[in-house]
DNA sequence: TATATACGGTACTCTGGAGTTCCGGATCTA
DNA sequence: TAGATCCGGAACTCCAGAGTACCGTATATA
């Protein structure tokens, strides 16, 4: 075999270590949370993940590229789509999905929006991985609840899904962003119950 | 009269012309909406106010300063509390406000805000301001609305008012911010039909 | 073993933007 | 009129941060 083959170029070398990915990634997240998409720098990224800056070079060729792969990265760990939880309530399955882990990662993904919100306007590939990781994903569930509610017959068929989805991030994420307090379980459920079952039409 | 005198230092020389205040500060949020904070120059504001660089900081010690003041000036020229909308129904009142001025008012508003948010966590001041001009004139006005439709008996006494009253911010700062989708008249109508009066328990 | 690449770390170059200074001209007071 | 301050505009200093280069060391292939 040749070194000029092109199918199997056979690296030499001391290989990279991928499994320090994720930890740039997350370390990257962690300062885009704190400091924002400009007051992040490479150099607090690469000390947080204790790494040499040289080496967040080698895996992403800009700035840009590493926080879309960040932002891209959030949307794995997530949920479980086969396993939601079903309780037999529309109030029920909300209520489920409120719980201390799911609500500190819901925190962190709210401070990744704020800190990348100016700059969608001028990055479509950052807006589409954003929307990807962060939007859709909580629509996605919210989708599959209000679906079994109509299904059994706890709301009405003619309810516009898109809009109900939206509800609940969409209050979040004004609490979180605008008025900066927290989301805790107490308001999930103040906007569960005062907001989002009543606009489904749910039975009182 | 001497020139120590502390009273009245009777300034010499051109007088600074305070008419431009509101064309700077005009142009620094045209800047600010467009290009986000860190995106935005004093260059680029002074350039699109035709003035100085100079002028600008003869005026506001910093970039900080000037921002601030500038969405400190969004306040004003906006609603006449004395004379709201007055229909008759809660959805006459909150349909009155939907007018092509005030939606155009209303989109630039959340430009800005999209453009200052990630500042806001480590800027109290800025935060403090954002919350004087842009959040509570719309809550306020609502908060208007939902009292008469109390006091008509129109909806129950026990609604939690200061969740009613930002349903419709949250969710037009969600379409704009996050899904970068326009908030129509079609939109807004849908949202007061579909969840605000729902949630507000108006007989239907 | 010789070579090539990865590693963490440090020092470097280069660019853009905040803030300052100065200019010629205009406008104010004494 | 003389001195002071404004104006728009241009040139300047200064610095932080993106990106690059190189070090000594570690780990891979041939």
């Amino acid at each position: 075999m040749t070194q000029t083959d092109l199918a199997e170029p056979t690296k030499l070398g001391r290989k990279r270590d991928h499994t320090r990915d994720p930890e740039i990634l997350d370390a990257a997240l962690d300062v885009l949370a704190e400091t924002g998409y400009d007051g992040m720098t490479i150099d607090m990224v690469a000390a947080r993940a204790k790494a040499g800056k040289a080496t967040l070079y080698r895996r992403w060729p800009s700035k840009n590229e590493l926080v879309i792969d960040a932002v891209a990265c959030m949307k794995s760990n997530d949920i479980d789509y086969d396993n939601l939880p079903d309780t037999g309530t529309l109030r029920g399955d909300l209520i489920a999905m409120v719980k201390p882990p799911s609500i500190r990662d819901a925190d962190r993904k709210m401070r990744v929006m704020a800190a990348i919100v100016s700059m969608l306007a001028g990055n479509p590939e950052l807006a589409e991985t954003a929307q990807q990781a962060l939007i859709e994903p909580r629509a996605r569930v919210n989708r599959v609840f209000f679906q079994r509610a109509i299904d059994r017959g706890e709301i009405p068929t003619d309810v516009d899904l898109s809009m109900l989805c939206l509800i609940g991030p969409a209050m979040a994420a004004y609490r979180t962003l605008m008025l900066r307090k927290p989301v805790d379980r107490d308001y999930v459920v103040a906007i569960i119950d005062k907001v989002i079952l009543p606009a489904a039409g749910v039975r009182v």
